[in-house]
DNA sequence: CTCCTTGTCCGAAACGCTTTGGATGGGCGA
DNA sequence: TCGCCCATCCAAAGCGTTTCGGACAAGGAG
């Protein structure tokens, strides 16, 4: 079932048809209400094909997300961010196109969207420093939206959390609880996120005249979560910021496993994406942790994006997030403290 | 640039160079070359819209997944199998188009895929007895392929990992090692993949004429591991077939805090579905596992469907893929059997 | 030398929609 | 009554490809 088959059938050219459903003013609403009844009734659906053609735009916004052997971090976050996003293209109308790539095809995998021009607006993930992929699409003049900072962030769209806010407040929490060994268990350090989060671990920690040497940092595993707090154990660490829900499983386990307890001989706060799969829920919630929502920052980044597709020249949108600290089982006061500080 | 430009240039007809680009026979090979040479130059794309409109065919396959507030168990999974799928896609040239929905929403967004005819073929995850959506796809004649299994397969394409099997050689494995006590930590059983898993376990307890009732289902979270272990191992398991990583964790804590040790008190297998950011590695591993690749039945599904999708007429293709145990620390000998073996 | 292939290439018609630029007729003010 | 405006509708021209049906020359068979 066609447009035209459909107008033939109503007894209207295609082109009244075609606005009645459309919305467009210059239908009346007795034409209109047959236009919509008719359709329904054939179960007419335009072909976004041809519409896309017709009027230049795809209704549909791109993805890339890469696979990388060895990088385990991308993989669970896009997994949430895209049903975010998601949500919201459907609710706008618009296709989801996804293209998955080996990390090294990852620039070309973006050259290929914008010259197809088979999206109208692209959400650029993971930001690194000089970004090429950012020169590309400002060249071409295709719409995009940031995932992310890299340093030079100004000239374009961008969602982030405050990763090094949430960290100084990670930090002085577990200062305030007493600790004064707090190790920093951290993502890959390459990445922005990662380097933002040891900067709010070390500020807090310079802040009370600490060193800040307690800290590792690799692909956010489990094993790696308990491998650096078994180390880190051995050199006195009490407390621990965790990047990762998952890392935060492992460095439990290496705590359990040195005969001690969770927030009681030593306190664990983690960054808690909220991934919808590692839920961290119950009263009190089993760790103490910094709340950030990939979900909706998936949502806010598609709301932004949809919004500089339909108006290109709007001002430039730079949102940083804050996140909340939940306290959960896995903090308590220092031992620790309270021995030394009537002895100190 | 387009392709009647690019043909001006060149002084042919925009047929001729649409032929050269497509890799058309009725082209010379010395026009051909003139013709990569001049687009790569200019660096012409053809549009994917004009030519998914001219040509019928969209170079596109729809993936609807679901968002659900209830259900931690989808998407882990979904990650690594669109990741798989992905590289058949874009090896193949074909783009990967997302629906992302609620749960209540999912039949619609296949009646949109379908009527849209933005896709060429879709791949459906996850089938319940007598779905509604194989019905839909099959009226519409749009090529299909199903990830799992419905009890009434038979009439389409699909590929499932062999659930039954694996479990029965989990439990053998257990059962082998001298166990008795086997207790089953389940995935919710209104998945066919659970309901076959848990065949399988029961098939091999009562193949030795054992009591198949120490079993419990739910959400694949690690905090429903621990639950369950917990108040299995007040039960008298000595051992746990357990249905996901995640899980698995979560029994490895129930074990830990009740002061035994895995592998030596008490066995662990799991079913590692192989996510590429829970992965499960090392030597020897942590856990032994059943070990199955979610990446690889996305690759194979995306194979079935474009295969499908070139030739609807081909013979049905319906895969169940065996795993492999891959033995780890997790499990050993019963110490209740060494030591009952010689008194019983 | 004629006729039929074969190898290359081209013109023009789709594909199904959007959108521009009228056309038509009734209602209004003067 | 005339002229103008507005509401409503339509015809036709694209959008950038693919593809069907030739056209034309060169070469081989008869």
């Amino acid at each position: 079932m066609t447009l035209k088959e459909l107008a033939g059938l109503l007894g209207l050219s295609p082109t009244t048809v075609s606005r009645a459903l459309g919305g467009y003013p210059e239908v009346s609403e007795e034409t209109r209400r047959a236009v919509r009844e008719a359709a329904a009734a054939h179960g007419y659906r335009p072909n976004r094909r041809a519409a896309a053609l017709a009027s230049g735009r795809a209704m549909a916004i791109g993805h890339v997300i890469t696979t990388s052997e060895t990088d385990e971090l991308v993989n669970p976050v896009f997994a949430d961010f895209l049903a975010g996003a998601g949500e919201v293209y459907a609710a706008a109308g618009y296709d989801m196109l996804m293209s998955v790539v080996p990390e090294d095809r990852e620039d070309a995998a973006y050259a290929q969207m914008i010259s197809a021009r088979s999206v109208d607006g692209v959400i650029l993930h993971g930001p690194r420093p000089g970004d090429p992929r950012v020169g590309l699409l400002q060249e071409a003049g295709l719409p995009f939206v940031v995932h992310g900072r890299a340093p030079e962030t100004g000239s374009h769209d961008f969602v982030d959390v405050a990763n090094t806010r949430a960290f100084r407040t990670a930090t002085d929490h577990l200062l305030d609880l007493g600790h004064s060994r707090i190790a920093l268990v951290n993502g890959p350090e390459a990445f922005d996120f990662a380097s933002r989060r040891r900067r709010g671990w070390t500020e807090a920690l310079e802040a009370r005249h600490l060193a800040a040497d307690l800290v590792r940092d690799g692909p956010m595993s489990e094993g790696n979560g308990y491998a650096f707090a078994r180390q880190m154990l051995r050199d006195g660490a009490t407390a621990f910021a965790v990047a990762s829900h998952l890392m935060a499983l492992g460095v439990r386990r290496a705590v359990q496993e040195a005969g001690l307890t969770l927030g009681d001989d030593v306190s664990v706060v983690m960054f808690d994406d909220e991934l919808s799969y590692l839920r961290n829920d119950g009263d009190p919630p089993p760790f103490t942790a910094i709340r950030s929502s990939v979900r909706a920052a998936g949502r806010r980044c598609a709301e932004v994006l949809l919004a500089r597709v339909a108006g290109p020249d709007g001002a430039l949108i730079g949102e940083v997030w804050d996140c909340d600290l939940v306290l959960g089982a896995s903090s308590g006061p220092s031992r620790n403290s309270s021995r030394r500080k009537t002895s100190a």
